[in-house]
DNA sequence: GACTGTGAAGCCATTCACAGCT
DNA sequence: AGCTGTGAATGGCTTCACAGTC
């Protein structure tokens, strides 16, 4: 494969496009320009052909992309073309909303394990999972072949969970407690704090208004 | 005020400098050097010098930071030295939990109105609130004066809220709706698609298996 | 000696503009 | 004529390296 280094900017768009496509192939439209797609998704047609063009030519000079076409290859491309098994360490209201989340299993998300070490919470029913302790992160990573780890604890306990997912095999890890974990470089983690993404806002605002 | 553009980048990592702070604030460390934060956070000390560069001179040549002092800056640059109102459209799983989530208060979020439109979730009670029908977000965020807007509600209806929200007054929207939503000039909208997270991370690993 | 603040250099992503195909 | 694919130009963020200060 070409190892070319891709922009992470371009991957968060090919996820955009890729629902956008989803969209336009549900409304029945066969053939779409970048100029459409760019329109649709709010970055420019030049962005987009240089976004797809990374991983090949998916388009016909002078007419567009096939929208199934190039919907069946951005899945491809983000690796959705499969199902990927998740587990979630953290069973409070954000663990157990993120577990009921329709968005994940409409891209192929299966969520196969829920764990907390509240023993309150252990043996709670969320869906169709029942909260286990993580002394069995291990057991049921393997069991299901799982590589993408979601953490919902509180900050205190974030890195020791981590190390555990890590020595269970994970591969990957959002992470959603406010602080910064350390994983060896075979590990690939995104920070998704939510305060952070307001505080964005906060400052924008206090920008404006001065 | 000096209105140079500062890299989106900067505030987020402004933003995980503050919460760094926090926690060697609390351990009693007074002093520390860029070279500490650079360490703690995981980018690079010359980053550290130069995005805090961006809002003044907080340092002393040849000490470091004082880290209270500079708590104190950071918070105030992130637009945190007080309170914000925010109201919450969509009482689903996700909107529920961020209505409960401690990080938003812990960093000066208040969250002052939950609404949805479904009649099974009106009058429910979240935390100490009650959830309210979408036709008195107006009334609330005038009443709070909120300038902040979460909305978790589904694709279809995203746009609707977020033209409700537009014409509440709301000037910046978290948006975790997976689709792309139109916003006047004044307003600010950030993304925040949980899925296209993990696809992040599932493009990286197909990279890596390859 | 140690560490900050900063101009300059380097690097990476986006935009431009046009050649190439239908 | 219309639209893609892409090298070249631009713009912006990060790193370097050192002058300035304690």
């Amino acid at each position: 494969m070409k190892a070319l280094k891709i922009p992470e900017a371009t991957i968060v768009r090919l996820s955009v496009y890729s629902r956008f496509l989803e969209q336009a192939d549900k409304r029945g439209i066969v053939t779409i320009s970048s100029g459409e797609i760019a329109e649709g998704v709010g970055v420019s047609p030049a962005q987009v052909r240089k976004d797809l063009a990374y991983f090949g030519e998916f388009g016909t000079r002078g007419v567009g992309y096939n929208v199934k076409d190039l919907l069946r290859h951005t899945l491809k491309i983000l690796g959705l073309n499969g199902k990927w098994s998740v587990v979630v360490v953290g069973a409070g209201n954000l663990g157990s909303a993120l577990v009921s989340y329709r968005g994940f299993r409409e891209r192929g998300f299966d969520i196969v394990g829920v764990f907390d070490n509240d023993l309150t919470k252990i043996g709670k029913r969320i869906v169709n999972l029942e909260v286990m302790g993580t002394e069995k992160i291990q057991q049921v990573v393997k069991e299901h072949d799982a590589k993408i780890g979601i953490v919902t604890v509180p900050t205190s306990v974030a890195q020791d969970v981590v190390n555990l997912l890590v020595k269970a095999g994970i591969r990957a890890i959002l992470n959603f407690a406010p602080t910064v974990i350390s994983v060896p470089d075979n590990v690939e983690v995104r920070d998704m704090d939510l305060a952070t993404r307001l505080e964005i806002l906060t400052f924008q605002l206090g920008i404006k208004d001065s």
